[in-house]
Formats: C-alpha cells, structure tokens, sequence
DNA sequence: AGCGAAGCGGAGACGCAACCTCCGGTCGCA
DNA sequence: TGCGACCGGAGGTTGCGTCTCCGCTTCGCT
C-alpha cells in the first residue's frame, strides 16, 4: 500500500518474494482482525503458509507488520468522520458516525485494540486522533446549534460511547455480533434533547487533555 | 471469612501463621481489585511482606486464593440484587441497582474480570449469576409494570449496560474514575419508557441462555 | 543451460514471566 | 529447652513469543 520510505529507490521484490509479501500481508490482515494484536507472527506465518524467517525478513519486527496494516484502517475511521460532516442533517450525520465506526471496530480487534489501547503505533494513532477530533466536535456542535442533540454532551463523550458500544460488541461477538446496535438504538435515544424532567448529567465530561490522558494511563500491555 | 471445609477438624495454625494469613489475604485484596487477576502471587508475597512459599503454603495454588478473596465480594453483588428489590419504588430500586452494581464493580479490577470474564472460580461465578438472574427478571418486570421502565427492555439488557458502564469506568480509571456517572445518567434516561417518536430497538435482547453462551466464549485466559 | 544472488523454511537460541518447590534456618509453644 | 511447625526466597519448571541463522531452493539474467 504505502511504499516504505527509503532513501534510495527500492529494488523491486522477485515474483515470488512479492507474492508471499502479499499473502502474509493478507493472512495477517486475517489473523489480526479475529484473534487480535496479541497473535503471534508464528501464528501469520502458518496462516499464510510461509515460514517465519519470511515474514521476519519482510517486516524488521511486529510493530513494522501491524502498522503497514493498520494505517489504511485508521485513515478509514478519519473518513467515516469526514463523511458524516459532509451529511446535510446534522442528526443523521452524528448518529451515523456512531454507527458505521462502531461498524467498522466491531469486526476488527486488531483496529480496536490499536485505536482504544494503542498497543502499536502511538504515533500513528496520535495522529489519526488529533485529526478526527475537530470532526467530532464540528458534528457535535452542528447538531447542538440545530437542537437535534443534547445540550449538555461534550465531544469526548461520544469517544465515550464509540468505546462502550465496541467494548458490548467485542463480548458478545461470538454469539451475537449485532446485538451492539441494540445498544446504540438505545444510547442514540439518549442523545436527543433533555425531556424537561430529565435530570442533569452528574459529571462533567472529560476535556481532550484528560482524554489524552487517559489514552496515555492504559498499560503499555494488553487490556 | 469461610473455614475451608476440611472434614477432620483442622488444628489452628500457630499465631505467627495466623497473622501471616491475614496479611496475604489483605494484601492479594489490594493487589487484586487494583491491579487484576493477573497480578503474580510473588507481586502479593512482596506486598504482604512474606515469602512466596508462604503464600503457597497457605494456598495450595493461585486459585484457591483467589476464591477464598472474592467468595463473600460475590455475594455482595447479589445482595445488592436483592436490596434493590426491597426498595418499595421500583425505578429507584432498579437504578439503584445498575449505580450500586457500577460503584461495586468500578473500583475493583479483580471483581470485574472474575465477574465479566470468570477468570477463575467458573462454579462460584455460575452460582452466584443464577442466584442473581431471577432477582433481576423480577426488578425489570416489575418496572415495567409500573410503566416506568421502557417495555422492550429485558433482563439481559441491565448485564450489558452493567457491562459497558463498568468498562468505561475502567477505561478512565486513572484519570477520572467517576466519569462512568455521567454515562450511568445518560443510560438511566434512556431506559425511560420510549416516547412516541422513539425508534424501536433493531435487534433483540439476548436470551438468558446465549448470555451464558457469551460467558462460556470468553478465551479461557485474559481480555 | 548455467550461475550468482535473492529468497526460503523452520529449528532453535534467547528472553521473559508466572507458577510453584525445596531446604537450610528460625521461632512459637509445651 | 527442644521439637516440629513455620519461614524466606533462590531457583526449577513450564510455556510462550520474538527473532536469527544457515543449508537448501528458486529466480531470472546472460
């Protein structure tokens, strides 16, 4: 996909080095997304029927393999934010981008855990974040102006509510992978403005800074 | 708390060994609930101040440990099921239960993943979610009767919501633990009986036994 | 066809971390 | 005071994941 950034022009691969650079970018791609960061490359390897010194001499490690990967995956969720400000309803555009990212991380637990725990790539992800924010607040502010959301809600809580979604569709993948929708019906009701007789969110959001924080408390580890 | 159930009667232990018990199983409490099941029980030994040969003296593996520890936070989770049915109002009684259960849930990392993930002690958490299941039914039946529960919510649904508060409040641990109030009151709100213009739930609520399911298909080891 | 370089496979070195054992020494208690 | 319960913690054992190494294969150019 995205041509490594050497300083002199690359020699192209032999057919055969390149053909297996492919599959083992496809069975990680597969074995990433199913079994989560956590597989090994042992694992990829077999997937894609080549051995580990191959995939080894193709990626320098782990980290180099999981990020040629999930680059374009994190450039996808910017997209999803970019398409639903370019929605003309304001209401549409928010809870559609609720969904179709809770869409696109309910199948990919690779995406999940790179974008919520940041286990690979800071980096990358920091960036993809930084870029997504002022979306979500334009989509969050859009539909205030226009009375469609309530009042009182902050752009992290929808953060907030992309991570409670993925985290019940992340349980409940192997019986019912779409039960999470269930879930968004729900919170998507809770979005609209306040009845009069609602009572006032008890805590205030977080600020982009303590969300930052909070990307930054999570264990280097795993979950 | 609970004498093993030894069928000679057990001599007591000498009072050196005595103390030393009580200061492992004060020690795993802290380990545990802050830093997870997966805490090594040399990490206890050192927080307890003792060697780990006594630890294993005590506690013939982790395991038995660990039971020992969350037998009685086990039953003070269905207690407060079932305080939650006592309360004569049946939407304080059923909120009540979803903030209690969150405030229980939310400081302990141990309790949670024993709970969400039966790490350990799969029968004990078995009997204490049956002991559990019925009193729930019962706590959103008889909401619903009083028409101040949302109709199409079941059972299950309060496990999931349980479920995703607790992982938020895990998610902003460090840098925010209340936070998991503010989604608690946006929930709650949308538990409210629909009103006219509220869009049906898309997807059914699981069945008490795929809820099992869920639990059985959790991998056997850590998120 | 022939040859050099590029590529391949996968056994296994290495590192790490957790669980648990063992034994020389210590300490409570009769 | 002496015996036996008890202690500490070094280290055995196991398991797993990352990555290296080297003898052999395959490509592709001439």
């Amino acid at each position: 996909m995205v041509q490594p950034g050497r300083c002199h022009p690359v020699r192209p691969l032999r057919r055969d080095a390149e053909q297996n650079r492919q599959r083992i970018l496809r069975a990680a791609a597969e074995v990433f997304t199913t079994r989560g960061l956590q597989a090994s490359l042992d694992d990829v390897a077999r997937h894609a029927g080549v051995g580990v010194g191959t995939v080894y001499r193709r990626f320098p490690d782990k980290e180099s393999l999981v990020e040629a990967l999930f680059e374009e995956r994190l450039g996808q969720v910017a997209a999803i934010a970019d398409k639903a400000l370019a929605e003309p309803d304001s209401w549409t555009g928010l809870t559609g981008f609720l969904e179709q990212a809770c869409e696109l991380l309910s199948d990919d637990r690779g995406l999940r855990e790179i974008l919520m725990f940041a286990t690979y790539g800071r980096d990358r992800v920091q960036a993809a974040k930084t870029r997504m924010q002022p979306l979500v607040t334009a989509l969050v502010e859009r539909a205030q102006r226009d009375g469609k959301l309530r009042a009182d809600l902050r752009p992290t809580d929808m953060l907030f509510i992309e991570f409670m979604l993925t985290s019940a569709a992340a349980y409940a993948e192997q019986v019912r992978p779409q039960v999470w929708r269930r879930y968004l019906a729900l919170l998507t009701d809770a979005l609209r403005p306040a009845r009069d007789d609602t009572a006032p969110l008890p805590v205030p959001a977080l600020t982009p800074d303590e969300m930052a924080a909070v990307m930054r408390s999570i264990p280097h580890g795993r979950s």
